[in-house]
DNA sequence: CTCCGGTGTCGAACCGGTTCGATGGTGGTG
DNA sequence: CACCACCATCGAACCGGTTCGACACCGGAG
């Protein structure tokens, strides 16, 4: 193992020499400095991060808990972490990914011990108890998802209330007077899981406002119930001209639903989903969406979990709760009734 | 941040005698040991991991190298991932995520910068670039994915071989005469997944074998061309009674391509395929398939890097390469041709 | 009563970086 | 020519653990 004295020694300098040359910290004259980065990078020195972080308080890695449970759909999970993984390493961080069940012990661990410089929440509950540990923590913390309490945290999340509204107006102006919204399941909303009922009331609430009727109904999260479920549900509400899915198995299970009633989409019925794009795309969902954007509100939540660390904004700052604005892909699934 | 000294302090006795007492790793006297315990847990004592790492070189995290690649099928990826994951917490250890792009340089910079006790890698592909950067890292390494050349490391992967095997056997046993397989993208063969190779030329023997017809062909990992190739298929090979899937979009996709030609399994048309039995309850694939295993795989990989890291068996031992066999989840969508 | 061995504890050194304060040498200015 | 300022470099201390060797104290054996 080569350390920093091997690299003075080999350059004629002292240790502290050798450590400003390669930092830049202190003016150092420029055949040193040429000198000391030639022996370095010809013994392929390369910095022990023990060391630097007892020196330096500071370790270059974020910690990333991702929580999966019941009722969840684990490939979305992936597109979040990608997403923070890919922004923290362009902005010189890498990514300690935690997914033990029990959130709150592991992040009490990896915080105390100093392994990280700030910690990521995704999958953030109403009512998350992970919070209360991340407050007392010494590093910042950003959340994915929106808690009840946002005190001491930034928080990234989709504006759930807009995309409910955004849904209904939209198939509102082209004509329908009567709709479905499948959620999540019901288990989900019990856990904590608001962001469910953020958009279910601000569409219902829009559908009111306009007079149209919406029929609301938590599906299961798992295959094949959820197929089941649609089924019921377009049965029994046979005047319904569009369904809004706000839950993922369900999206990827209505392509067989619609196949099996004979029925297509838009001409028999209008859909619109909310998933994102890359999950659009591997499981060929023809559906337009909600964007839901995980890759960007990972890439968020770092961004500005980085900018506290580096202290670009300080504890002082105040702390920002940011909604992405949904947008609807249009993949040609709604249309005017018939 | 209350360090080993507060602890010494409060409870009367040296910074060595309470590392002591806490490790065990000398006689201490009882009322010492008790005294220096309960100091600990009232200040809340947590080592700092850097600072124990720079005396111990040990950092009880293991990286783990995933690429994510064009025409690969993404969520299959996150089911190692948690194997990974879920098996290394159970062992004491964290996991450091690494996704970029470049992997040699990634496993580089964590190896080289002492950030972790060991590396497990993703993906492996048949000449993988990072097996040369691997060997000639300090740290153990444990693959998931069988390379051309094992030296130095241990290999986990399925029994691709066997697979191809016994999905043409198992048909053939049923009575099929004729069969259709259909494999990953030739991309994802020419940058060295020759795990697509292994099944397809196993399959294509054992056929040959027992003098049965095998139709084999790349098709799309991507949607929703795989669907259009699946119909190509089935349209190319109309006396054809059985199709074998190694691509998991294609297992993706298939549900609605049956219906689509209004046949069904098994009844029209026998179905095995070779993915996760996660996989196939996340998607409600109704297809008897050969079981990948990849939590299996992922928690074997890490289990024996463990072994490595711990001395427990050392560079002298023989390196394993370990296949697990696969085995036929019946799903019920094989019978005999009709 | 002395000597010996074992047990429990302590002090000091070390791991490999960073950073502060001090110092020697240089050039420019009055 | 003396003085000052500044630049480049060095030595030492520090971060927070672990571990080695030394030593004090004790009981038991001779």
């Amino acid at each position: 193992m080569v350390t920093i004295g091997d690299v003075a020694r080999e350059a004629g300098v002292s240790r502290s020499t050798a450590s400003y040359a390669l930092s830049g910290k202190r003016s150092i004259s420029e055949p040193v400095r040429l000198r000391v980065a030639e022996v370095a990078k010809s013994l392929q020195y390369t910095p022990n991060a023990g060391a630097r972080s007892l020196a330096t308080s500071q370790t270059k890695v974020i910690g990333l808990l991702a929580q999966f449970l019941e009722d969840e759909f684990a490939p979305a999970m992936l597109q979040y972490i990608l997403g923070v993984s890919n922004t923290a390493r362009e902005l010189g961080y890498d990514v300690l990914l935690v997914t033990e069940p029990d959130g709150t012990a592991a992040l009490r661990r990896i915080s105390d011990s100093r392994m990280i410089d700030g910690i990521v929440l995704l999958n953030v509950a109403e009512d998350d108890a992970r919070l209360e540990v991340l407050r007392a923590a010494q590093q910042p913390g950003a959340l994915v998802g929106l808690p009840k309490d946002t005190r001491g945290v930034d928080v990234f999340d989709l504006d759930f209330e807009e995309a409910g509204r955004e849904m209904v107006e939209h198939l509102h102006r082209l004509g329908h007077r009567e709709l479905i919204l499948a959620s999540q399941p019901e288990h989900v909303v019990e856990r904590g899981g608001a962001y469910v009922w953020r958009l279910q009331n601000a569409a219902a609430a829009a559908a009111a406002a306009r007079g149209i009727t919406l029929h609301t109904a938590f599906a299961p999260a798992s295959q094949p119930e959820v197929g089941t479920a649609l089924h019921e549900l377009l049965d029994t509400y046979p005047d319904a001209t569009a369904l809004l899915v706000n839950n993922e198995a369900a999206a990827a299970a209505l392509p067989s639903v619609l196949n099996a009633r004979g029925i297509s989409s838009p001409r028999d019925l209008s859909v619109l989903g909310r998933y994102s794009d890359e999950f659009a795309r591997t499981f060929s969902l023809p559906f337009s969406s909600i964007e839901s954007a995980p890759d960007r509100l990972g890439s968020m939540a770092v961004r500005q979990l980085v900018r506290r660390i580096e202290g670009e904004i300080g504890p002082g700052d105040p702390f920002v709760t940011r909604f992405v604005a949904p947008e609807i892909v249009d993949r040609g699934s709604t249309a005017p009734p018939r």
